[in-house]
Parts: C-alpha cells; sequence; structure tokens
DNA sequence: CCGGAAACAGACTATTTAGTATGCTTCACA
DNA sequence: TGTGAAGCATACTAAATAGTCTGTTTCCGG
C-alpha cells in the first residue's frame, strides 16, 4: 500500500493535472491545488519544491500513465488477432472505448497543453514531451510496418505516414472535442482513420 | 491609410497573438506586450479596456483574418478547376502552399491555445470559437457536398465527417509542428488528406 | 514507548502583475 | 492658428501569487 505521503503527493497530481488542462499551467496557482485537494501550502512544498517542479511530474506522470495504457491495449489486440489489420482496427477501437467510459470532465492530452505554452517550460521539458510522443509514434508505426508488410497497401504509404496521422487526428480530437464541448468526437475521427485504413489494406 | 492610432492597436494584437501562441493567455503578461511593442502602459489602456478585452480582440481578428484567407483559397480553388475533386484538392494545396511560405516563427491557432485554457475565458468566447470553427467546417463542408453529388465516394462516407476530419488533422497537425519543433508536419498530414481524398472518389 | 524523521498547518514576505490617475504631446479641423 | 480630442508616458496602487519560516502532528523503527 501507498504511504500516506505518497497519497497525498498522488492527490496533488491529479488534481494539478486536471486543473492545468482546464486553465493551463500558468493559468493553474498553488492556491487552486490546495482548495482542490483541502491541503496546505506546507503540504504542498513538502512534496515538491516548487510550481515548476510540480509541472515536470505532473508531465511525466502523465507519460508514463499513457504509455502504459497503450501498451495494454496493444497486448490486448495482439491477443485477441492475429491479422495485422484486425490487430490495428482492434487496439483503435480499444482506445475508442476507452475514450468512451470516460465521461465528463472530458480529458485532454498535457502534452498539447504544455505545448501551447512551450516558451513557459525549459529546454529539457520540452525535450521530454517530443521522446513521449516518439515513443507513442514508436507503438503506432510498430503496427503499421507488419501490416504494410502483410497487406500491400492500396496506395504506397509509409507506416511512420500513418503513425503520424493517427497521432495527428488524437491531438486534433481532444482539442476539437473540448472546443465544440462534443465528447464523441475523438471516438469518431478515429473510426474515420479506420474506414481509410481499411480502403488501403482491404 | 489606417490612422495612428488603428497602427498601435494593431501592432499591439499583432504581439498579442504571437505571445498568446508562445506562452498562452494566461503566461502573457501586459509587459510582455508594452516590451515587444515599445510602447507603455497608458498606449495599451488607452486601446484596450483590461486584458480581457485584449484576448477577446485578438481572437476576433484571428477569426476574421483566418476566414477570409480560407475563402480566398476557396474561391481561387474554384476559379482553377471545373471539377468538384480537383477544387478540393486545389484548395488544400493552396493552404499547404501558404504554410510553406510561413516560415519561423511557426504559427498556431488561437482557437486551440484558448481551449486549452478554456476555464481563463467567459461563457462566450467559448461560443464565438465554436461559431468560428463552425464557420470553417461550413466552407470544407460545401465543397466535400458538391464533390460527393458528382462522385460517389468508395464507402459511404458524409461532408460533414469528412470536413470534421480536415478540420481535427490541422488543429493537430499545428500541435505536432510546434511539439516537435518541424514546420512540414501540418502539410504532410494534409498531403494525407488528399491521399485518402483520391482513394475514396477516383 | 521514545526519539527522530516524515507529513502537514498557517502566518508571513517579496515580487509580479493588472489596472488607475494624472499629465504631456500630437493631430485633425473649424 | 487655436482648441479639443485622440494618443501616449509615467508614477502609483491594490491584489494575486510563489515561495519561506516556524511550529505542530503523525508515523514508524529500535
Amino acid at each position: 500500500m501507498a504511504s500516506k505521503g505518497e497519497q497525498t503527493r498522488e492527490r496533488i497530481l491529479e488534481a494539478a493535472q486536471s486543473t492545468t488542462l482546464e486553465k493551463g499551467f500558468a493559468g493553474m496557482t498553488i492556491d487552486d491545488i490546495l482548495e482542490a485537494t483541502a491541503l496546505t501550502k506546507g503540504a504542498f512544498f513538502h512534496h515538491f519544491k516548487n510550481k515548476a517542479d510540480l509541472g515536470r511530474a505532473v508531465l511525466e506522470r502523465f507519460a508514463q500513465n499513457d504509455l502504459d495504457l497503450f501498451n495494454d491495449f496493444s497486448d490486448r489486440a495482439d491477443r485477441l488477432s492475429d491479422d495485422p489489420l484486425e490487430r490495428v482496427l482492434i487496439f483503435l477501437r480499444l482506445f475508442e472505448e476507452y475514450l468512451d467510459d470516460l465521461g465528463t470532465p472530458y480529458p485532454g492530452c498535457i502534452f498539447a497543453s504544455y505545448t501551447h505554452e512551450a516558451k513557459q517550460f525549459s529546454e529539457d521539458v520540452q525535450d521530454y514531451i517530443e521522446q513521449s510522443l516518439d515513443a507513442w509514434r514508436g507503438i503506432y508505426e510498430a503496427k503499421f510496418e507488419t501490416l504494410i508488410e502483410a497487406h500491400p497497401p492500396k496506395i504506397e504509404v509509409t507506416a511512420r505516414e500513418l503513425a503520424e496521422m493517427i497521432l495527428t487526428i488524437n491531438e486534433g480530437g481532444f482539442i476539437l472535442a473540448n472546443a465544440k464541448d462534443d465528447a464523441t468526437w475523438t471516438q469518431r475521427q478515429s473510426r474515420e482513420f479506420r474506414r481509410y485504413l481499411t480502403l488501403l489494406f482491404s
């Protein structure tokens, strides 16, 4: 079981993440977090050196959680089918299913949020985001590589291009879902991408 | 010719927009703008009631400029071809061409930026963003409607779905372009979307 | 059960930042 | 050419906000 301190730290991180997604990092004050967690200054600065330290921790936590999630989807998809095309399609559907179950408040992507105020962060934070996005892309790319080998696509297309495309669609989807207050937006776009794949590979 | 005051106001708006895209709205201070424009408090508050007023003005200016740009691309595309498919493809290429010529600092979308700190803004600002996005989508959607009527797609797809898809790809493209510091990202994704259309309608 | 460290509370400080008050300068035009 | 308004400068105020300091409570191993 996590110690008391680790639990509070986690509560702070959770509050910080959701507040960041609503107000941006610069727009989030430490008092916002204290209010959300019913803690005090002393508690906060016991766990984090300063606000930048918190920002970094939120980022790393988000990256790790998301990577775990995607690896899980990937494993499950690979267990559910042997066909490379089906594996990709199931992987995408698992992600859509996950989004369906989330409900409000609709989530967002910390990478995108931080990128929209990139000048607030140090170089290494931006590098970390780049690397995380590369890792994300890598998972997709590997799937598309085996897919392209197994099923020749109708027109010439690389695994990397497809990986970047679904990444783009997901990031864009989160924005539009929030902007239009329409929780189904991202899923719909993911489905549209599946159509494209079906057209390409069948 | 624009009066002196109008020129200053425009300079402030321009500085505010680019600063917002780099640091977010909350992360941008009025002093940032004064430094960028070599103006003073007195000048700023002569033109804008407060910071929220500035935010609103930046938004409206961005929306108007972008709408003008898109309508221009649309008109030019319609003059360059009679075929509905070609018109859409040319329209997309004109946008890609425009992005190519922009150079650094790579631009972004104020709609997306504001959405990432939506809680900072009043209800009507969010409504305005929604409406602007709808207007954007409308331009695309109209093109896809005539396209679908003229060329039956390989699989069933609505004009609205395609319009939402390119919107998503563009928004996502801007984020990834900035996150990965790769100015070609958005164009590459737009090209990928053109492939999809070609596959669908030819 | 005790001693020290981890965990937390709350008052306080320094700085940043939006916004104001007042006055000076430039410009259109009667 | 004078006059009022638009345009702008600068010193100032009040509030917000990150971070500190000191002290108290809780926990946990010896």
